[in-house]
DNA sequence: TTGGAACTACGAAGATTTTCGTTGCAACTA
DNA sequence: TAGTTGCAACGAAAATCTTCGTAGTTCCAA
């Protein structure tokens, strides 16, 4: 009964995952007191988020403690370019350099971010010459 | 009753834009005809969805002929800088380089779309220097 | 051993987004 | 004029996503 594709996280998804990726593995009530810190969030609604995810296929968990442990099932990369893709392809007919004029012109790029961007697209020509 | 901050394009609202940002005012059939060339869409589904817009202010109407002309009240780019904002916050904390990262390393990006990105970097940097 | 604290499971309410059936009207046509 | 077609309006169903109340367990401490 497994369905390959991993969905796209929604919102709230996405929130926990960081969550589950910065910190790694976690129980829900350690995930729960990072998101309280940004946004109040109840303690069952983060619950029933990581067992839909887990469903999902996203998290798994280990039942072993009374308090389930969960794990992000798909690294913070794949799961990024995923969403990045996504946004690609619905809002910029898949280019990428419309994607990056529209970052750029967004609120502050710092010199220094720019310099970084740089640095990154030398490291990808180098890496797929 | 005007509520100044239009929201963040749906999905679907978001499909709708992208018609009239690329033929310009157009009826409910017009975009629809451009849709159900990507995917089967029923008329008064977008009829709804562009009324609900209406409501939102995303999109102003003519009603002067039978068939109402609908137009996007935000131009393209606007939009798009708030969607590449709103991911850039929700994934990647900010960070502009990391967008791009993530962005690189997902399809093939071919070598002439680097250099175009190469070239916004530099415009970037001589018009805020 | 009893009571409370910390958890999981579950269902269902709320909120949002998407889809569509139906109705009524206006314009066209045979 | 009667029938047909195209359109707007509307309501409500369907599909998602988010939130939370409640019930049942386990564990610990007094």
């Amino acid at each position: 009964m497994e369905k390959l594709p991993i969905p796209k996280p929604t919102v709230m998804e996405l929130a926990i995952l960081r969550v589950l990726w910065e910190r790694g593995p976690s129980t829900v009530r350690e995930v729960c007191d990072v998101l309280d810190s940004q946004k109040s969030t109840g303690y069952t609604t983060v619950l029933k988020l990581l067992q839909i995810m887990t469903v999902k296929g996203m998290v798994v968990r280990n039942e072993e403690a009374r308090a389930h442990v969960y794990v992000a099932r798909q690294p913070a990369e794949s799961t990024k370019r995923q969403l990045v893709s996504d946004l690609v392809q619905r809002a910029f007919a898949g280019s990428a350099s419309q994607l990056m004029m529209h970052a750029l012109s967004g609120k502050k790029t710092s010199r220094d971010e720019i310099e970084e961007i740089r640095r990154m697209l030398d490291e990808h020509e180098r890496k797929t010459k």
